[in-house]
This record gives C-alpha cells, sequence and structure tokens, in this order.
DNA sequence: GTCTAAAGTTAATTATAGTTTACCTATGGC
DNA sequence: GCCATAGGTAAACTATAATTAACTTTAGAC
C-alpha cells in the first residue's frame, strides 16, 4: 500500500494489522515491523539499541517463532508494544482475594 | 493459598493471575501453571501430549524467557490461553482498508 | 510410619538459536 | 548512469536451549 506524506514522497504504509483479530505469529511479526516503520528505526538502529544481531531480528519480523522470548519481549518492550494474556472459556478471575473458585477456567 | 473442595479435601488454589494488570513472564508463567492444574494436568500429561520435555515445561512455569516462542505458544494453546497484542500509544487503528493513517503509533 | 504420584533437579549429550562477516538485492536521490 | 541506505541472505562458528535419564523432594492418602 502507498501513502503520501508531508512532502510528496511516496513511502510504504507501516500497515499495522488489525491487533482486535486473534493472536498470531504472524500478526505479531506485522506489529513489529509496522511499529518500527512507523517509528522510522531501521532494522540496524534496533540491533545496536539492543544488541540483538539483525538475522535475529529479520527472523522475528518475519514470524519465526523458533526465537527465544526474551528477545521478542526486549523488540516489544523497545518499541511499545506489550501482551496481555487472554484465558478462553469463562470468567478468568480477577482475583482480588489471591484466591481462585476452582473450575473458573 | 488454601481452599476447600467438595469433599473437604483441601488442594491449593489454582491461583489465577491477574490478567488486566500489565503483561510479565511472570504473569504468564503463573497463568499457565494456573490452567494446568485447574484443569488437573499434570507435567507428564502436558509433556507427552506436546512431546516437550519436563524440564522445558517447568522453565515455562517458572517464567524463564530463555524458551523458544514456539514451545510456550504450544503449551498456552494447549491449555486455551492466548496472547493479544497491545501497542502503547494512541490508537491503533482497526485498519479495514488495510492502510494506516501513519503516526497512529 | 509407608507408599505413591507429582514436582523439581542434575549431568551429559544433542540440537539448534544466535552471532559475525560478508555479500546481494532493491530503491531513492543525485 | 552512480552512490548511499535499508532489507534480506548465506556460511562458519559459538553459545546455549532442549532432551534424556536418573535421582531427590514434597505432599497427600493410607
Amino acid at each position: 500500500m502507498l501513502v503520501k506524506q508531508t512532502l510528496g514522497r511516496v513511502v510504504k504504509s507501516t500497515n499495522m494489522p488489525d491487533l482486535t483479530k486473534s493472536f498470531s505469529p504472524e500478526q505479531l511479526a506485522k506489529a513489529i515491523t509496522a511499529k518500527r516503520t512507523g517509528m522510522k528505526l531501521t532494522l540496524v538502529n534496533v540491533s545496536a539499541a539492543l544488541s540483538l544481531s539483525k538475522p535475529t531480528l529479520i527472523k522475528i519480523e518475519k514470524g519465526d517463532t523458533s526465537v527465544k522470548l526474551v528477545n521478542i519481549l526486549k523488540v516489544m518492550e523497545y518499541l511499545g508494544l506489550s501482551f496481555s494474556i487472554v484465558s478462553d472459556e469463562l470468567t478468568p478471575n480477577s482475583n482480588t482475594t489471591g484466591v481462585s473458585d476452582e473450575e473458573w477456567y
């Protein structure tokens, strides 16, 4: 997708995926790429900032799941992305007491 | 935490963490353990079902982030847990057109 | 107390993620 | 056309995650 910018220069859209859709590694990869490019950062920028190699960053942005969680989390935190955990089925228990009612899952 | 059950037997609570709190590896670990125990599954059950070794499962349930994403996702899917991706700052763009407005981040 | 089952640890080995360096495309500006 | 920059790939090497097997510990049932 092409988008017109301030000075008439044409660049690719950041193309952020729809984050309301259910999670997939591809969605995560797209969100990371979209955030990074939206912030005008290059792979080398991020690589240097996080001491992570470029090939690893590319694996992450390609949706390769054979990457250590810690490396994905580093990139996400740097870009201002985060996870939230969602438990299927009923009432995940907000757990103010520290105790679960059992069978909530 | 101790909880009284149907027949007066006392067991540990599943102790599901508060999923509305911001993500952390520890929260994920606790959610996985809570879900697994809530479903009355042992580590060996899960290990056998997913062809994943017990030491790896224990690392996951201890919040060790030096684990491959794919292995964490396997466990989560098996237990009925998932991620959603959260982008900080304004209006993550639901992107019905496939095009982002730029500067949404 | 014994017995059992599950959680957790340890050590040795294997598999593979990650790094480094170099190279190869695009693509845009000149 | 050339040049610079960013994305992407490949090969060799290093670091370390994952597996296997055996063992220890814990906790409940009896």
